[in-house]
DNA sequence: GGGAAGGCCGCGC
DNA sequence: CGCGCGGCCTTCC
């Protein structure tokens, strides 16, 4: 008898009447997307992390993705500081224009996440470590 | 830097 | 209801 209806096989508490986990995950990133500051950019990952969603960086790109809400989705790149769309396109190009605007630099189509990037602690571990 | 492997999981068909 | 495809990531070679 597969487990009675129990509590969801994860994480998940039941989710009371309406209101389906993957909103409040898609709530969760908005939301933190939302605290990316001007100027910083962030990764997958660092979203999902400080979202409180380890590994599920791609439910970021899929919430980014698909979601009408007005947040700035434009500072959320690939782990490698690279836009996650493919050169050229719309998307990319969109992109990349609001961040320059916003003063991110882009050094060989990639955006330097030491420089850039938010959460701080998104490359600076091996700075921390050694230098200081 | 690059490719393969394994994870993670919502969504559409 | 199974299967493939994502605005991906990390580890290992």
């Amino acid at each position: 008898m597969r487990k009675a209806k129990g509590p969801s096989k994860k994480r998940l508490e039941t989710t009371p009447a309406g209101a389906p986990e993957s909103l409040k995950s898609a709530d969760l990133i908005l939301s933190t997307v939302q605290k990316i500051p001007r100027g910083k950019v962030s990764t997958y990952g660092a979203v999902a992390d400080a979202a409180g969603l380890p590994r599920r960086a791609r439910l970021v790109g899929t919430v980014l993705r698909q979601t009408s809400r007005r947040v700035p989705w434009h500072r959320v790149m690939n782990a490698s500081g690279r836009i996650s769309f493919p050169e050229g396109s719309d998307a990319y190009l969109q992109q990349r224009t609001r961040l320059e605007r916003e003063g991110v630099l882009f050094i060989g189509g990639r955006v330097d996440l030491k420089r850039h990037g938010w959460p701080s602690q998104l490359g600076s571990l091996d700075e921390y470590m050694w230098k200081l």
